[in-house]
DNA sequence: TTCCCGCGGATTTTT
DNA sequence: TCCGCGGGAA
């Protein structure tokens, strides 16, 4: 047996060793499933000797994306470099560059992020002669994107949506937003994942040559994909089947960005024969973090029952903390945490919290005790507004058929080109149906009706913009780079418009800038640039949350996904936090809510902490609230509070009482009443136990430590 | 053209 | 409470 076999459990052995076909992972937090996926590809590799160039992983993030490049270096050497691995978005991109032609896409497409979307649903309603402020444009585009992931083009989306009059609505900008992204040779995130799919079913000869190339892939996450991405998976794995995929649906908690659970749900149907492995055995949490954590997720309805264990130790009990308001539970928090820093006993900790709103407190408290911290979110480095200015000039170089770009910098740093003389040129391009570029180009060298002196101004531009265009050809990203900074004195722009300290940080961001587009200097100029590019458009914030020690990291429930700390706080445990009002009104919604403060949970590998406050401030008024319904969920066994602390010192978290239940014995349960034990079965440390009840149809299944029960006969 | 004030809206955001 | 945007004045 090869001795990547060797350090596995059996059912991640089961996993890794299944045959080539369809096969379904259902891995629980902490069960070591990224090393699963990096191993199958290995055992792929070395048992059953299939070239590393005929398989491809795919993640959501970066991050997971690089980690498992890693893993698989660590495991396969060089051959690594041979795999595609790579986020769903990013192999699309690659695939619709390369044979995008067969849609009529442009091999130079742009990719367009959140901000510049929704700039230009905006002129899409504006287009249209609709008020933007009668119909968000985040709302829209929100709906736009929706109808995308699930593979609606056009002409589906207004058939399907005649009546309803905000889908109508819909339906308009969305034919006009698509002509706008093509006149700006530009695609959406959404787009990539559409195109691609697009491509694969209206061009069966490509999508031969790609299934032909791969042989086998792996999905991570798979809870979280959208129909357009298991359309892809489903197109790529349709000849051979060599499908793995991994997920847990009790972690899914991005269905309002489309994420669909049933994917994962209908796998087995739609793969039939699909070998399905479950990995409940947790490598991260203590039993006591688990016990919580499986007390509260299964409260939901729509789940499939995994029993997850760990030969961990019980740990501490979970800490529930109650303060005053927010600045308290700030308080708290960080007090605590610098004692857990000043003890070395918690290494490194996170706070997590429902929504940003909730990052400001902490923040301050942190800082006033002087403690070190990372905001997770925030201000992203590539959404600062100098950031954005510098790479539309690059993109601008390499596309300059890019309006969004266009729009940006016309007047950055100012040059006298005004909100008159854009308006008269943005005029001139729907009119004669121009691209932006292509409408300046005429504005600049015929008389269209503007003054000689913005003539003039737009022919300025237009030179630089050409003399970048052709520095695009010849030099690296990082000459580039320069050069522009230079032509638009950037730097001069920045001090002066914003003088002292905040115009020196935003020119140190730009050096930041410099040492990235460095990085892109040897592969030559034009491949280079779109490289760069690329990246910057695929980038996210996680990906750069590095391991920084003795920092606490301040993040979003949300974000938290994937991570681990030895030491978790989740704020703000109330109802309409957490659960967010916002989803008080769908059951399905609530469900998610719930998932969500199980993926916190579950972050946790010995220490939790859940801090609510009596009163907290939000939206300017400072109300009264309740505890979060999740709170009486976690068995009191499990917890303690500070004042308690101060008396016990850590008590074991399992109970010795749990170990004797037998079948034939009556029991009585605080809700369900009087029933007799039908079966006791140990479940690692725990005993599950059925029992029936007196005058209730069917059994229903406890665990020991769980359930309170007592003894009656 | 640019700057400043007042109003409205505020969950989460892998790419 | 705080941020971003649009409209009006300098």
């Amino acid at each position: 047996m090869p001795d990547i076999l060797a350090e596995l459990n059996p059912a991640q052995r089961q996993a890794v060793v299944a045959p080539p076909g369809p096969l379904l992972i259902l891995a629980g937090p902490g069960s070591g499933k990224t090393r699963v996926i990096a191993h199958r590809v290995a055992y792929l590799i070395q048992a059953r000797g299939v070239s590393p160039r005929r398989i491809m992983a795919v993640t959501f993030t970066n991050k997971a994306a690089r980690e498992m490049k890693e893993r698989l270096n660590r495991l396969l050497g060089p051959t690594a470099l041979e795999l595609t691995v790579g986020t769903f978005h990013a192999i699309c991109a690659r695939i619709l560059r390369q044979d995008g032609a067969a849609l009529g896409l442009d091999r130079s497409f742009v990719i367009y992020d959140d901000d510049e979307q929704r700039g230009l649903v905006k002129e899409s309603l504006v287009d249209l002669g609709l008020d933007p402020k009668q119909h968000s444009p985040g709302a829209v585009l929100g709906a736009i994107s929706a109808a995308k992931s699930q593979l609606m083009e056009v002409e589906d989306f207004r058939r399907r949506h005649a009546q309803d009059y905000f889908q109508e609505v819909v339906g308009r900008v969305y034919e006009r937003y698509q002509e706008r992204l093509r006149e700006s040779k530009a695609l959406d995130f959404d787009d990539l994942l559409m195109g691609a799919v697009q491509l694969f079913q209206r061009h069966p000869p490509v999508l031969a040559r790609y299934q032909e190339r791969y042989q086998h892939l792996l999905v991570d996450e798979f809870q979280d994909t959208n129909l357009a991405q298991y359309a892809l998976a489903r197109l790529l794995a349709g000849g051979h089947r060599h499908i793995c995929v991994v997920g847990d649906p009790d972690q899914s908690i991005y269905s309002w960005r489309s994420a669909d659970i049933r994917n994962i749900l209908s796998f087995e149907r739609d793969f039939p024969g699909a070998q399905v492995v479950y990995l409940e055995q947790n490598y991260r949490s203590t039993q006591t973090v688990l016990q919580a954590a499986h007390a509260v997720i299964a409260k939901n309805k729509e789940r499939k029952e995994k029993q997850l264990w760990t030969e961990n130790a019980a740990g501490p009990p979970i800490m529930m903390v109650e303060a005053y308001d927010e600045k308290e539970e700030a308080q708290w928090v960080a007090l605590e945490v610098e004692r857990l820093l000043s003890q070395e006993k918690g290494g490194q900790c996170a706070v997590m919290y429902r929504t940003n709103a909730q990052s400001r407190p902490l923040e301050e408290a942190f800082l006033h005790l002087g403690l070190p911290y990372q905001l997770v979110g925030g201000t992203r480095f590539y959404e600062r507004r100098e950031v954005r200015d510098v790479v539309a000039y690059l993109r601008l170089a390499h596309n300059p058929y890019d309006s969004a770009s266009l729009a940006r910098v016309l007047n950055v740093p100012p040059r006298g080109i005004g909100a008159k003389t854009i308006e008269d040129v943005s005029r001139l391009a729907r009119q004669r149906e121009l691209p932006l570029y292509a409408a300046l180009q005429l504005a600049a060298a015929e008389d269209v009706g503007l003054s000689a002196a913005a003539r003039q101004r737009l022919g300025g531009f237009l030179e630089l913009l050409h003399r970048l265009m052709a520095a695009a050809k010849e030099l690296a990203p990082l000459a580039l780079l320069n050069l522009a900074l230079e032509r638009t004195a950037y730097r001069q722009y920045l001090v002066e418009s914003e003088p002292g300290r905040p115009g020196e940080e935003r020119w140190e961001n730009l050096l930041e800038l410099r040492g990235v587009a460095e990085e892109y200097g040897e592969m030559g100029p034009g491949v280079g640039l779109e490289a760069f590019l690329e990246r910057v458009a695929l980038h996210s914030d996680t990906d750069e949350l590095g391991e920084k020690p003795e920092r606490v990291t301040l993040i979003t429930l949300h974000q938290a996904k994937g991570l681990e700390f030895p030491a978790v706080f989740i704020v703000g445990l109330e109802e309409g936090i957490l659960p967010h009002s916002r989803s008080f009104d769908d059951p399905a919604q609530m469900e998610e809510e719930r998932r969500l403060f199980y993926v916190g949970m579950t972050r946790a590998q010995e220490r939790l902490y859940l801090v609510r406050a009596f009163r907290r401030r939000y939206l300017g008024a400072s109300t009264p609230r309740l505890p979060s319904r999740y709170l009486a969920d976690i068995p009191a066994l499990l917890t303690i509070t500070p004042r308690e602390r101060g008396r016990a010192a850590e008590r074991p978290a399992a109970p010795a009482a749990l170990a004797a239940y037998r079948a034939g014995e009556k029991v009585r349960h605080a809700q369900f009443g009087d029933g007799i034990v039908v079966a006791a079965q140990p479940a690692r440390d725990d005993l599950e136990v059925t029992i029936a009840f007196k005058g209730q149809p069917g059994v229903r299944k406890f665990l020991a430590s769980l359930a309170q029960l007592e003894k009656t006969g």
